[in-house]
DNA sequence: CGATTAAATGAACATTCGGTCATTAATTTA
DNA sequence: TAAATTAATGACCGAATGTTCATTTAATCG
C-alpha cells in the first residue's frame, strides 16, 4: 500500500511524498536516451505512453479547492474534475488524499521566503523603505496570489493535521518571522524604529496584511469590502500603520 | 422531514434554531422549560419524563470539537458523547447537524459586543485608555475564553456556509467594527488619534488581536509561544503598538 | 396503581467518499 | 505489425457518519 510512484524516487510518506515544484507542464521530453540503461539518472528512455497530466496542475487545483471549502469537506473527485482527470489519476501521482494535502501545502511559499530574505540581505536604506518594500512584496508575491489562500487553509487544518502544521510552521511561519524580525531589527539598529524585532512585535506587524488574507479567503464571498483588495489603497494604509507604529514619536 | 422539536414553537430552520445562551452545566434543575413557549405562562405544569440535558451544554461542547476539529470532520458522535447524551437526544433540541453549528456561532458573543458598547457609550477620559480598555475587554471575554474559538471556526468554514457566514459578518463583525471605529473616533475628536475610524484602520487596530487568537486556536498545539498567550506580557505590547500607531507624533 | 405523556436511547438505514484494480489507450521497440 | 511498457480510466468496495424511529425509561395525573 505504500510507494507506487512511477518515478523511481523513494518516497517517505508525507511532507515529503512530493518533489515537483516548477510551474512547467513539459511532460514531452520523450526523445533523449543515451544508451546506458539501469543508471537512476536524468534519462531514463522512457517507453510506452508519455504522461499527460501535469503534477503542478494537481496541486494547484488541490490548492484552490482545499482553500476554499476545508481539507474534509474537499472530494477527490472534484479535485480530479477541476484538473481534468479521472480519481484514479490522482493516486498515480500522490498516495493518499494525506499526501496530496501536503505537496499543497508544501510548494509554493518557499520561493517568496527566498526572495524576500535576498532584500533583506542586500538592503541599505532607511528602515520603513525597506520594511516598506517587504511588506509589498509579501503581498504582490503570497497575499495577492492564490498562495494567499494557505495561511486560511492551515489556521483551519493545523490541529487536525499536527505533521503537517508542524512542517509548516518550521518551514514556512518561523522563517517568515525571523525575515521580518531582522528588517525591524536592521530598522532599530539605524535608529529609525524604537523597537526590535521580537516575535510579539512581529506578529503586530504581519497581523493587517494576514488578517486581510484571512478575510478575503473567508468572508470575501459575504462581505464585499474582504472581497477586493480593492488594489493598493487600503494595503498601503495597513503598511503605513505598523511603520507608524514602529517609529519614534 | 423538516421540523419535529418536541417543542410546539416554530422553527425556522438555520440561523434561529436556538435560543439559550446560559453556561450553566446543572442537569438538577428539572424544570427545563426550553425556551419558554409563547404562552405567557411560565409553569407549563409539565408532565412526562423531565428534560436532564442541557441544551446549552450541548452547545458548548459542540463549539469546542468545532474549533478543535472544523465542522466536516466533527462527529455527532462525538459531540454526544463529550456531552453524555446519545446521538439522538441531539436530535431532539437541534434540525440538524448545521442548526446545531448556527446556534454555535449565534449565541455568545453578543454580550460581550453589549458589553463594550456600552463603555465606549458611557467613556470620558483620553482616548489611548479608552481603546486600552475596549481591546483589553475583548481580551479577557473573548480572546481568553472558549468563545476564542469562534473566529477560527467562522474563518474555517464561512464560504461552506455562507448563510451563517453572512448571520456572523452582520451580527458580530460589523457591529464590533462599528463599536471600535466609534472608539477610534472618540480619540480623533477629542485630538488624541491622528486618524479616523475607517474600516481599514479598524481591522488594522484589532488585528494583532485576532490574529493571536486564531494562531492560539490552530497553531497552539503546534508553537508553545502561541498557545499561551502568556498571560498579559504581550497581550499589552499588541495593544500599546496599535495605540502607538493610533497616536500623534 | 394503571394510564398517559415526554425524554432519551441506540440499533439500523442510506449516503458519501477515500481508495483499489482490472481494463483500455497510447506510445516505443523489434 | 506484434510485443512490450507506461498512462489513464472509472466502476466498484468498504468504512464512516448524518439521520431516523421503534423502544425503553421516568416522571405526573386520575
Amino acid at each position: 500500500m505504500a510507494t507506487k510512484k512511477r518515478s523511481p524516487s523513494t518516497d517517505s510518506g508525507l511532507a515529503r511524498s512530493f518533489a515537483r515544484a516548477g510551474e512547467h507542464d513539459v511532460p514531452p521530453s520523450p526523445r533523449v536516451e543515451p544508451h546506458g540503461e539501469d543508471r537512476p539518472v536524468p534519462q531514463p528512455a522512457r517507453r510506452g505512453r508519455p504522461a499527460l497530466v501535469d503534477p503542478g496542475a494537481l496541486v494547484g487545483c488541490a490548492l484552490d479547492l482545499f482553500v476554499e471549502k476545508g481539507y474534509a469537506a474537499t472530494r477527490l473527485d472534484d479535485v480530479a474534475r477541476a484538473a481534468g482527470v479521472s480519481k484514479g489519476t490522482l493516486y498515480l501521482y500522490f498516495d493518499s488524499k494525506l499526501s496530496l494535502f501536503a505537496a499543497v501545502v508544501t510548494q509554493g511559499l518557499v520561493p517568496a521566503l527566498a526572495e524576500g530574505e535576498a532584500l533583506v540581505d542586500g538592503f541599505s536604506g532607511r528602515g520603513d523603505d525597506l520594511m516598506r518594500e517587504l511588506l509589498w512584496g509579501w503581498w504582490r508575491l503570497i497575499g495577492a496570489t492564490r498562495l494567499g489562500g494557505l495561511p486560511k487553509l492551515m489556521v483551519a487544518e493545523a490541529r487536525n493535521f499536527p505533521d503537517i502544521a508542524e512542517l509548516y510552521h518550521r518551514a514556512v511561519m518561523e522563517r517568515g518571522c525571523r525575515l521580518v524580525g531582522r528588517a525591524i531589527d536592521y530598522g532599530h539598529a539605524r535608529g529609525d524604529f524604537r523597537i526590535s524585532g521580537d516575535p510579539c512585535t512581529v506578529q503586530a506587524v504581519m497581523a493587517p496584511l494576514l488578517l486581510r488574507v484571512l478575510m478575503k479567503h473567508s468572508f470575501g464571498c459575504v462581505d464585499p469590502g474582504a472581497a477586493t483588495g480593492s488594489d493598493g489603497e487600503d494595503i498601503a494604509a495597513s503598511i503605513e500603520f505598523v511603520i507608524k507604529a514602529l517609529k519614534h514619536d
